[in-house]
Parts: structure tokens; sequence; C-alpha cells
DNA sequence: CAGTTTACGAGACACGATGTCTACGATGTC
DNA sequence: GACATCGTAGACATCGTGTCTCGTAAACTG
């Protein structure tokens, strides 16, 4: 791998680089994030110690700049969606599926979370599950009730709850957490809509705006 | 320290346990995961480095047990929270916003996220909030619009989004993160309903379920 | 085409962290 | 008081780190 000269020097950096954060991003998810190292990536990327250590630094700024070229690369992406449609509510709600798609695209690269590297124990996952199960137990007991939406798994909903709230850690006060559950529950009610379980593409244009929802 | 001796040996034991646990929680939230070495966390606990290792064999068991002994507590104080209600509909409010609260304590530790370490760097929070002010533009014209609600700032709003639908990397399939985006939608919706920054405790029971938004 | 610049790789180096082991002192248990 | 258990300090080989030099090959310059 190391004969990659491509034609100008230029390219050629930018293809030894682009080289470099791909493999960091594989061993990051195979190993985890701890025992990546610079012989590793260097090794396994096909190139000298020395001539990685003229690219970066140490691990860090290689995952720095391998998570700044994801994030860079999604937010061209979800500008995109968001300029080929119109009106804020429709367009909101394209960025968000885009997101959601790159979302689950990206699980496993090692995500944005220390995941891949926790998730590998299984009491940790055990522990976590418990959390799920409680959570889930009370919206289906919740739906069976009619308190809470049933159109959508507890399953669902219960992963929904749990990673919406973790937003209340980058909240200020504790009066906007609140506020972020209230928002959180108002996901689980939402009556009984219509079931949102394909095609996006061709329902919320006509619909949705001043209809609100009709069926049902 | 080092002369913690308690009474029994089963709970000296455990305090010098704890202290590990505690000094690891701390080095990882001050200098970030991948720094953190066996020979730091013995000094800063206050026991020599072959003690140690007699308690975990490396760093990743113990982040491992404190996150262990982190959820676990978790889930009791929820569990309490959660029995000292009654009603699924109350229960579960009552569990989130504990849950909430818990999250924003325990911000900072290290969370569950690789944030700590990654969110030192300048163009990684340059990026995020790029990304944060996209959603937030849109929710913010949304809710002048109409679509939205407007009884919460669109910061708080964006950040429940982007926090939610990072679930959809826990899903299995394209079409539950479709339900996800549409459960989060309905997040954003929800009418204009009594502004909810305070006592939560007797509100969604009769309201809510087949009036839908009705001003506006 | 010849000369210069740039990039690479291999090896060497000192340093720190690792994981293991031994010997010895201190503490709790019987 | 005898014994088991725990903690500490020190030694050790090994590995990753960060820096450096030297020799080579490719790309840019005129």
């Amino acid at each position: 791998m190391p004969k990659l000269w491509n034609e100008t020097i230029e390219t050629h950096r930018r293809a030894v680089r682009d080289a470099i954060l791909n493999t960091t991003a594989e061993l990051t998810a195979e190993h985890g994030l701890r025992s990546v190292t610079m012989s590793q990536i260097a090794e396994n990327a096909g190139i000298g110690r020395a001539t990685l250590y003229k690219y970066f630094p140490d691990v860090e700024a290689i995952l720095l700049a391998w998570h700044d070229r994801q994030i860079t690369e999604h937010l061209r992406q979800l500008a995109e969606v968001r300029d080929q449609t119109d009106g804020a509510g429709e367009q909101l709600e394209a960025v968000l599926r885009a997101f959601a798609h790159i979302s689950r695209q990206s699980r496993g690269h090692h995500g944005t979370e220390l995941s891949a590297f926790l998730h590998r124990d299984e009491r940790v996952v055990r522990a976590q599950q418990r959390l799920h199960g409680m959570i889930r137990d009370l919206v289906s007991e919740g739906a069976q009730t009619g308190v809470f939406r049933d159109d959508i798994a507890p399953d669902e909903l219960a992963t929904y709850c749990l990673h919406a709230l973790t937003a209340a850690a980058a909240l200020p006060s504790e009066a906007a957490a609140n506020r972020l559950v209230t928002v959180t529950l108002s996901g689980l009610r939402d009556g009984h809509p219509t079931p949102d379980d394909r095609r996006p593409t061709s329902r919320h244009q006509h619909q949705e705006r001043h209809t609100e929802r009709s069926g049902h």
C-alpha cells in the first residue's frame, strides 16, 4: 500500500491522510478506543511509523481529525437535504430523517460514544438492558391503559426516551431539563396517529400542515 | 490516604475499591479517557501500583467496574422513584424526570460518551454547534409559522432532537428509524400546551388525549 | 535532462507505562 | 502469640512513544 503515489504531491498527501483516518476508525471500532496505538495505525495503514508522526502528533489528534471529517461531511449532506425541500416543517422533517439515517450508518464505527469500548462487557450490557426494560414496561403498561401511543413498539419508545433524555446533560438549568421531559413525553402521547412505518416522501407535504391528524 | 484501614478486611477492601473507582472517574473527567494510566490511578488513590493490580488487571476493567457501579446505583434510584408513584403514566413521568436529573448530574464525569475527550477540541465543538444551529434555525422558523411549539426555546428543542435521534443507531431497521423520527417530531409539535416549566403532577390525564391541539 | 525538493522507510535512542515477581513490614483473625 | 492476608517498595523484561538520522525514490524546477 505504501506505493500509492498519486500524480501530484498534494493529492498524495490527501490520500495518505485519508488512509490514516480510515485505518484508525477501523482499529477503534475493532479493539476499542484505548487500545489503539500509533504503531498499529502505521502498520495497518501500510506506512512507516516515522511517516505517521509527520502527519499527526498522536492518536488523539487522529481521532479528532476523523471526527471532524465525519461531522463536516454529515453537515454537508444535511444542508443538501434541507435545501432540496421547502418550508421549515418539511425541511426539519427531512433533515431529521437524514440525520437518523446517518446515525444508523455510523453506528459501529465507534459511533460518537465510548459504547464501542464499554458495550463489549456483558455486565454493562445487562445493566443497560435492565434500565431499558424498566422504561419499556412502563411504556407498555401506559399504552394498554391508553395513556401512551400504541402504534409503536414499547421497545422503540423506550430507546427513544433514554436517548432523548441524555440531552439533559447538555442543558444549562434544571428547569430546562424539566421542559425536556415534557417534550419527550409529548412524543410518547400524541394520540394514535396514522401508522408511519413506511415511505415518508409523499405524506407530509399536503397533510399535516393545517389538517392535523384527520384519520382515526 | 493509604492508612484507611477500616475495622474489618472486608470493609477495607470495599473502601479501597471505591477509592480506586472514584479516583479513576476523576482522572478520566480531568485528562480524558485515553491518557489515564494505572500508575496515575495508583498514585492519586494513595496506594501502591502493585496493590492496584491486585484489585484490577487494567484500566479498562476499572472503567467497566465504575460504569457498572454507576448504572446499578441509577437503577436503584429509578426503581425507588417508580415505586413511590402510582399509575403507569405518572410512574414513567417520574422516572424520566429522575433520569434527566441523573443525566445532568453525571455530565462531566465523562458521562456515557467520549465527549469528555472529544469536546476538548475547539473544531469539534464548533462543528457540533453548526449542526445544532442548523436544527435550531429550522425549529425556530417552524415555531414562528405555527408548525412547531413555541413554548420552549428552539435551542433546547434542537438539543432534544439531536439526542433523541442518536437512538437510531440502536434500532434494528430503517423502518424503526423512521418511526423514531415520527415520535421525535411529535415532541416538537404538541400544540402549545400549558407552560410546563414547573410541577407536572396533575396535567396529563384528562387533557391531551382527544383534545389535540385546539389553539392556533 | 540534470538538479533540487519532498516524502518515505528503517533503524537507533531515551523514556515512560505495563504486567509480573520477590522480599519485607503492617494489620486483622484465630 | 501464630498465622494468614494485605500493602509497599523495588527490580525486571517488554512495549509504545516521540525524536532523530540516513539512505532512497519519486515529484517539481529550470
